[in-house]
DNA sequence: AGAGGTACCTGGCAGC
DNA sequence: TGCTGCCAGGTACCTC
């Protein structure tokens, strides 16, 4: 499910509710998601106010002053706020019950989703340490896409979605991205020209944006923390369009596998 | 070192 | 209607 856009809009619908409040306990329904839930942070969030909810990538930061929660959605992962006597439905894993009677609850039907517990700095934690650069800060441009990739003959929609590269471009907004750069995604990383990435790290951001404005995209079952979906759906170009005429020239979109993963692209405007 | 494949898990859908 | 196989927004880890 979620990408950096839908991270960020849960990380925004979540923030009001849960900053500057106090933890009161910690419901542990099914502890093990990607790795298991630790007794650590069971015992060491209750009691604790949240000072801030960060995001990396598509990694989600609860700060407290005794340490920070590293939240990842996976692939079906959505978090939501609720009252807190509101009873579990299936794959509601985990509840952070506030000190207002309400509780972050957070589902995972296909439990690809991590939450773990941190008394370091995030930036230091094995997860986050390999990050390349969040693609909405200063730090990504075309130059660094450019010079990572000399010599680098894999597919550059898989050199695009390595979270070393850059942290939170997944499958739809790859996709979206190389369509905007008039890039093909099998094309060779190597081979892509420096102004080609410049254009390739500009259309990152613009797509990253644009679906954050619209509250991310809602594929399934994609919530924000109000339980709300995300409308970026309607503007995808490519993304799940197979035969669909390409909004530049006409010509049918193609669907091809790269890297295990379905792509999308139109074979005149793309090379 | 880089590239590619596998595994984790559940649910929805197409096809028979 | 019910079964089977395939697919899905991610990513650590394995082998070649």
């Amino acid at each position: 499910m979620p990408e950096l856009p839908e991270v960020e809009t849960t990380r925004r619908g979540i923030s009001p509710h849960v900053i500057g409040h106090r933890i009161e306990r910690v419901i542990i329904r099914q502890r093990n998601l990607r790795w298991p839930i630790s007794r650590r942070l069971q015992q060491s969030l209750p009691g604790q106010t949240v000072c801030c909810v960060g995001r990396r990538g598509k990694y989600l930061l609860l700060t407290t002053a005794a340490g920070t929660a590293i939240l990842h959605l996976g692939m079906s992962g959505s978090l939501r706020i609720i009252d807190a006597a509101t009873p579990a439905a299936t794959h509601e894993h985990v509840d952070i019950v506030l000190d207002n009677g309400r509780c972050l609850r957070f589902k995972d039907p296909r439990r690809f989703g991590a939450l773990l517990w941190t008394t370091r700095s995030p930036a230091a934690h094995w997860l986050l340490s390999e990050l390349g650069p969040e693609p909405l800060s200063t730090g990504f441009t075309g130059e660094c896409l450019y010079a990572q990739s000399r010599g680098r003959r894999l597919a550059i929609k898989s050199f695009l979605m390595d979270s070393k590269i850059v942290a939170g471009v997944g499958n739809i907004y790859a996709n979206e991205a190389l369509f905007l750069a008039g890039i093909h995604p099998q094309r060779a990383a190597g081979r892509v020209s420096r102004d080609r990435y410049e254009r390739l790290a500009q259309a990152v951001r613009a797509v990253l944006r644009a679906s954050i404005r619209e509250g991310g995209t809602t594929l399934r079952d994609f919530i924000n923390g109000e339980g709300k979906p995300g409308y970026f759906r309607q503007l995808l170009n490519v993304y799940g369009k197979t035969g669909d005429p390409c909004p530049h020239c006409g010509q049918p979109i193609r669907e091809r596998r790269i890297g295990q993963r379905s792509s999308f692209f139109c074979p005149t405007c793309q090379h």
